[in-house]
DNA sequence: TCTGTCTAGATAGGACCC
DNA sequence: TCTGGGGTCCTATCTAGA
């Protein structure tokens, strides 16, 4: 059916035509070619880079087992030995009793993503950062060979930027994103990075879609696959063979998308700019905590955080939201809306802090807790004597801002300067 | 004035993603 | 076995106003 043709580069790829037709324009009823690229391990490859010492070796970068922390990336060592991202940490050591935890550097690892982004948008302007390792490309109208322009740029990430990828090519993101999966999925390099590669030719998506697992598709998590399952449908190809009008009267409108999905249809575009719709932060405490202070500091200190970045942005929401998850793990939600949008620290903990009140027992103990603002807009400013002659109040918060984000949040405060 | 209908917005929760 | 954090989107329900 799909040829497994050759090894160049870094090995294993599968090639499942030679060529996609190459710069064709949009709109004529022709294939886009979508590339959709994935930087295995990413953090762990970061980690790498800056401790040559942990290569080859079992380790994970997340949160500390005795803190409730879980696996944020791990690598291929340690995935040997079955640990997974988001599996909790105390079991991930359970399974390797020699794993290394290394505690998450965001910034760095944002840094690095940046590199590849800017990378892929010196390539085309129309690129879809999904996630910190993640992007969609449409390079339906570079005017090349696109199999070699796709090895090129995961070679030369890789000998410049020290970063392994897999990528995925086909005529849509969905199909493309799957792509990239299966060719990791299929790797049979031992303990080290799969540097998958897969090309779908157009025409031939649901052809490749069939055999795979129904939750291999976009939507489809532990819940639907469930429901899937249910109704002995385990695989893409049993949703595609499915009556359409069944599906959307078993799933309502996700339905219809489901059964478009597992047919290899997805007309979705690139996507290159994305609205801020909600700013949020949350902590699960490594002990549950009964005090009431204790959470309305950690309330403060979110409050503090949400609307600096949204500041930060120069925006403001007019909606805020809490969360707040007992210690048998249900959670609950609680929003209020404000006459006028907000980036005020008092304001979001004033609210916030109503909210918590209104449906937390005293001494009810609480596993988590969160602030969120969303009702994203342009700030509205009133005057208050903070803001009369708010520029120059504008200028020196930016700098508080700037100087709290960077020496940490109990260096500085707005009284100090 | 009362009642019913429609609609929009607010709210809460759930599923899903990386 | 014991479940993070930061998001988006969807659906159901409630409520207020036209």
């Amino acid at each position: 059916m799909f040829n497994n043709l050759t090894n160049q580069f870094h090995g294993h790829f599968f090639l499942f035509s030679p060529e996609l037709p190459a710069g064709l324009p949009y709109n004529i009823g022709m294939p886009r070619t979508i590339l959709h690229l994935d930087l295995d391990a990413f953090y762990c490859s970061v980690e790498e880079i800056h401790r040559p010492e942990l290569r080859g070796k079992p380790f994970a970068v997340g949160g500390k087992p005795d803190e409730r922390g879980v696996v944020a990336s791990c690598s291929y060592a340690a995935r040997a030995l079955g640990i997974r991202s988001a599996m909790p940490m105390s079991r991930a050591v359970r399974l390797c009793r020699n794993l290394i935890i290394v505690p998450g550097r965001h910034r760095l690892y944002s840094e690095y993503s940046e590199k590849v982004m800017e990378k892929l948008r010196n390539l085309t302007p129309l690129v879809e950062q999904i996630s910190i390792d993640e992007a969609f490309l449409d390079i339906t109208d570079i005017q090349a060979d696109k199999t070699r322009l796709a090895l090129d740029l995961q070679q030369s990430i890789r000998t410049e930027l020290s970063l392994p990828s897999s990528l995925g090519m086909a005529s849509n993101k969905l199909v493309a994103k799957i792509a990239t999966e299966v060719g990791k999925k299929s790797s049979k390099r031992k303990n080290e990075p799969p540097f998958g590669f897969t090309v779908v030719p157009a025409g031939e998506e649901a052809q490749f879609l069939a055999p795979l697992p129904a939750d291999m598709l976009w939507g489809v998590g532990p819940k639907t696959n469930a429901r899937l399952a249910e109704l002995g449908i385990h695989t893409i190809g049993d949703i595609a063979r499915w009556p359409e009008k069944e599906l959307i009267a078993l799933f309502g409108e996700n339905g219809r998308d489901l059964w478009r999905h597992a047919n290899g249809v997805d007309n979705r575009p690139i996507v290159t700019e994305y609205e801020t719709k909600s700013v949020s932060q949350e902590t699960t405490f490594s002990v549950d905590i009964r005090d009431g202070k204790v959470l309305e500091k950690t309330l403060r200190e979110q409050a503090r955080d949400v609307a600096r970045q949204l500041r930060k942005n120069g925006l403001a929401g007019k909606t805020v939201k809490i969360k707040i998850r007992w210690p048998d793990f249900t959670t609950l939600t609680r929003q209020v809306t404000l006459p006028t949008s907000t980036d005020n620290e008092d304001e979001i903990y004033r609210a916030a802090v109503k909210l918590m009140n209104a449906v937390r027992k005293p001494n009810q103990a609480v596993r988590l807790i969160g602030v969120g603002v969303s009702g994203i807009g342009a700030p509205v400013r009133q005057l208050s004597l903070w803001d009369v002659g708010s520029e120059k109040s504008r200028k020196l918060q930016e700098v508080v801002d700037e100087l709290q984000e960077k020496y940490g949040r109990d260096v500085i405060r707005r009284g100090d300067t």
